[in-house]
DNA sequence: GGACGTTGGTCTCAAAAAGAGACTAGCACT
DNA sequence: AGTGCTAGTCTCTTTTTGAGACCAACGTCC
């Protein structure tokens, strides 16, 4: 059994220390389960620049439905990333904007929205690799 | 129309400025929609630490099903962030390891990690407090 | 004054994704 | 000979998501 070659961890330990995550009570899973989602981050990332009312959120991402939009916004909201606030103008208007803790969010997570932004052409290229070899 | 308040940028617009977002062609959308499923970010951390091989990540995440690890370990590799190997022992094992580029995006994910696992509490209490003026 | 647009949603139904669990093949161990 | 290990795949069911109609109350246009 001579697999296991290099078998310490990859980044400091101080980081990132995994080792003690419970699987069935993990907070980071509680945590990330909600942003993960695939329009969480998106509109995050809109209202980490401004607030927003909902139909402006809903033409800024133009393929969300509004099913979704609703349904995101509640989550955000409920975690305490997001605000929301009703004006009694006819018809009534709502806007939503980021809380101090969604902004503390957005900070490691701008992090990754730009490696994704400039790794992009690496991931494509795998991409094109990967493919090329499966057909083979 | 006196909602928008304060309408300026909450970030430094140099660390991650989104208005120039191509909505319909995102790089960042086509990245983060992999990583963001629910089990990528779980299996990147264990890759993190050290290689595995297939039952080690499906007992070090017991509740995902067989289908969906090889799946998103395919998804993986597939976009660069890890490498499998097969060894001809008998039966066949096969070992999953981070590749630099993986381990390139893990530095600031592991940053997001980082943060649900200390803001955990917050967001819990975000919750609590979000359904009890929902009841009302 | 009646049709139409605007607001922020909800409701229903169809499609896609995910979860649960049986099944595979070849070999080792008992 | 029976059992278990390996890394999956296949099928079936349940959950999630998407597409689109519908809502109520008001403003505007003609």
């Amino acid at each position: 059994m001579a697999l296991n070659a290099s078998r310490k961890p990859v980044l400091d330990g101080k980081e990132c220390d995994m080792s003690g995550w419970d699987m069935d009570n993990c907070p980071v899973r509680d945590v990330l389960d909600r942003i993960a989602g695939k329009w969480s981050t998106l509109l995050l990332g809109a209202l980490a620049r401004q607030p927003y009312r909902f139909g402006e959120l809903r033409r800024l991402v133009p393929d969300i439905s509004q099913r979704m939009l609703t349904q995101t916004l509640r989550d955000l909201q409920r975690d305490g990333y997001i605000e929301r606030e009703v004006f009694p103008t006819k018809p009534p208007s709502v806007e939503y904007r980021m809380t101090d803790l969604g902004r503390s969010l957005f900070e490691p997570l701008s992090k990754v929205l730009l490696w994704a932004e400039v790794n992009h052409p690496s991931v494509k290229a795998a991409r094109v690799k990967y493919d090329e070899s499966e057909l083979a």
